[in-house]
This record gives structure tokens, sequence and C-alpha cells, in this order.
DNA sequence: TTGGATGCAAACGCTTTGCATAATT
DNA sequence: AATTATGCAAAGCGTTTGCATCCAA
């Protein structure tokens, strides 16, 4: 059993699965091909694929972080209230950023829509 | 001493400072006027006040629940890493709701704004 | 053999809860 | 007297860390 399986199967997960994934989540899915995984290790892991810019990380309010692939393009998220999985939604309202105070200067945003899923609907 | 002088002091740390407070925010505040103050009663009163609709919580990604007093129009946040004050951005977007993908139910959004306030730009 | 990665358990910060006591009605 | 609120401590939950062991070069 080589050291590396490990790693190799959390980056596993986020290939067969894409939209951001919990920490548990993660455990769950990689341990079906490594069972004695460590939850220690999903976040050790995850801390350093989000280092090496392989990952990164969703904070949705209230709510643990998430993580999904990096190097998709800007992107926000929506929130099923049923199902409680969080999925991505293309694109971006035009102009966003001019709503900040004047004087203010705008880095980066973020948006969360939070509903029903087209299957909880 | 009243017994109501806990749940007083909490409220009138909100009427003093208007911009989202952390919990142990809240209770250093209200401990200048009621020393014994326990944290579980700052939570217990914020969770009714929340109930009342007298607070509305403000979460922000990645950080720990903030509450500010509610009755206020509908507004986002514009969050400082300079600072890391949270100021109120008032107004929103039109049609910002018909991004979400087709067949989903958006109930509500949040929008913030990450970046450098006046002063710290 | 040396350094890094792992599993387990303990520690941690924030929040909630159990319980005996005290304040309110 | 009955109900509700309080303080304290303990428990929960998600995350991090200490440490002995295991793998890789």
């Amino acid at each position: 059993m080589r050291q590396t399986q490990q790693r190799d199967a959390i980056r596993d997960v986020f290939l067969r699965e894409d939209r951001p994934l919990a920490p548990l989540e993660i455990l769950a899915a990689a341990q079906e091909s490594v069972p004695r995984l460590g939850l220690a290790t999903v976040y050790r892991n995850l801390k350093r694929l989000l280092a090496e810019g392989w990952l990164t990380e969703v904070q949705l309010p209230g709510e643990p972080s998430r993580y999904e692939r990096a190097g998709k393009h800007h992107h926000h998220h929506f929130q099923c209230r049923g199902c409680q999985r969080v999925f991505e939604v293309d694109g971006c309202p035009k102009g966003l950023d001019e709503h900040a105070p004047p004087g203010f200067r705008v880095e980066r945003h973020e948006l969360l829509f939070v509903g029903l899923c087209r299957e909880c609907a």
C-alpha cells in the first residue's frame, strides 16, 4: 500500500463529484477506496491541495467550509435548503461591484443563492 | 437585581453599537453593566431576540455569526480586509435572482463585497 | 536511515445543553 | 407555588495538533 494512495483517493473524489464538497463528504467518498483513511488526513491534504492551488475553499455563511477544484471561471453558488447540496452557478450579473459605497475598493465579491434545487422544488 | 437586567444589558449593546456584533463582543460590552453575565445567557438571549425578530443574524463566510438590529431595509455587506470591519451596503442589483439555474427556486440571496474600505484604501 | 505522511486521540474555539439555583408571576 | 431565566460546567461539532508509527527515498 503506497502512502500516496490517500492523497490520490482524495483527489479522485473531486474528479468524480463536480461540486463543492464538505470534509465529511470527502472522507466518506474516499474511504470507499481507502477504508482506514482518517479525518485528520483529509484535512491535512485539503490544506496542502489548497496551498498548491489545486483546490479552492468555498465558504458559505453559517456552514463549514467546502472545497472544489480550482481553475474554473468565475462563478457563484446555489445552496439547496432541502438536500443541503451546493451547486455552481455560472456567470455573474454585470456591474455588481459598482454597488459598493464610493471610495471603497472591491477586490472580490461573493454571491450565494439559497432556495430549492430542481429536484427538491 | 432584576432578572431582566441581563436581557436589557444585551439589548443596550445593540442600541449603542450600530454594526454587526459577535457574541464575545456582546458579552464583553454587556459585562460592563452586568459583570456576572455568562456567555450562555448571551447566546440564549440572542436566540430569543432573533425569534422575536428584534435581531438579524449576519453570517459572513468563514467567520462566526454576528448579529445586528433588525428592521432595516434589504441590504448587503462589505467586509474590509484591512480593518476587518463590516459595513452595510444599501440596495441590490436588479434581476439578481434570474442568474440561478432554470428550475431552481431562489428564496433569498446574499451578496458580500470584500476589499478595502475608504479609510484603508 | 532519514524525512515526510498517516492514524489515532487529545486539544481547541465556538455554540448548545443539563442542571441546580435564583428571580419572576 | 409554578414558571422562567441564570450561571456554571459539561457536552457537541468542526477543525487542528501531538505523537508514535509507517512508508518512501
